[in-house]
DNA sequence: CTTGCAACCGGACCACCGGTCCCCATAGTA
DNA sequence: TACTATGGGGACCGGTGGTCCGGTTGCAAG
């Protein structure tokens, strides 16, 4: 990738968030996106291929921390700890996560609509809660029971709950579910 | 309301329904609703107000059955039954109906979006479903675990699931999900 | 049956959206 | 410096949800 094209995605995925964080998700199009890039439109299609792309490695990038913590030992979120206290903390920072991030989060739903469940973001996510609810609970359908937890962080109703008590609502309701689930 | 409006009416719903079960969710836009209805646009946003509207409003016609059947007793489904049984059957109810509807269950949804919590066939269900877990649950937070549930009936997942064992697959897993959060 | 008017209808029209396309500019290299 | 592949820009396209207003029509009163 040239010099350039390299500044010009960086300017993207800012001006992206930029104006995720000023004007919500709904009122983010791309014509908007390129003019506060300060390119032209085709370079954000050429750059993410649709606007779907552009979410997903937005997304993508806000959650490699996260999807880096779950896999390096020590601490209850990596490999050791037993699968409860591993999902409790995983939901926690996921809590914590699509606090800092609801705009960017509402963006990448009706984005990705359909194709939610082939994002790479997403799927990684799945498969660890999956894996986690297989293991402590090992008669249950753990690829439904995950699908259903992580819905817990749909965008709109993480704001319905957090309008109402802040994160740590969400957090203790959230691992209310889990505890309910895998007891 | 007059009686061409009446019959406007009518014919606007049930081309909905028609072009819904012919082409899905996706490609149903009001030009094609009013050109297969026979009548002009403005007639479908008079009579509906907008989009949402007017899937809220057939989501409503298709969801009277089931709203009845919940308040008149006898039977698991109505009041007088342990609240488990209840929620059991209703969840089972609920995924006939998904299955009947998915094509209007993803339109209703795209089309909603945040104001989700604002529709009224889903405040019902959401009512019932929270008083039956708050019933059964008392520490629980009985709203937050209400949507989690209904998150299970989102017409992505619904889809998803059934692809992999139809109606029978997403009846089972989310009655597993009711019995492990009741129990 | 006629008449009058309020309610209703239709579809042209609008702003905007995601996505495409192709000609031009430029970075990187020999 | 000169050459070329890669990247950039923005006009353009089909289609969308939503608005608006001039013409039409149901319907009840007389």
């Amino acid at each position: 990738m040239r010099a350039d094209a390299a500044r010009n995605r960086e300017a993207i995925l800012r001006a992206t968030e930029e104006l995720l964080e000023a004007h919500g998700a709904e009122h983010v199009s791309l014509d908007r996106v390129a003019a506060a890039a300060g390119v032209g439109k085709g370079t954000v299609f050429r750059r993410f291929g649709s606007r779907t792309g552009l979410f997903q490695e937005l997304l993508a990038e806000r959650a490699t921390a996260l999807g880096a913590a779950v896999e390096t030992a020590g601490s209850p979120l990596g490999p050791g700890a037993p699968p409860l206290e591993r999902l409790l903390a995983f939901v926690g920072e996921l809590a914590d996560l699509a606090e800092r991030n609801l705009a960017l989060f509402a963006a990448h739903e009706r984005a990705c609509a359909e194709d939610k469940y082939r994002d790479p973001t997403y799927l990684r996510w799945h498969a660890h809660v999956s894996a986690l609810i297989a293991e402590a609970r090992p008669g249950m359908d753990a690829g439904f029971a995950a699908h259903a937890l992580l819905g817990s962080f749909d965008a709109d109703l993480a704001r319905h709950v957090m309008a109402d008590g802040g994160v740590e609502r969400l957090k203790s309701s959230v691992r209310g579910l889990v505890r309910a689930l895998l007891t």
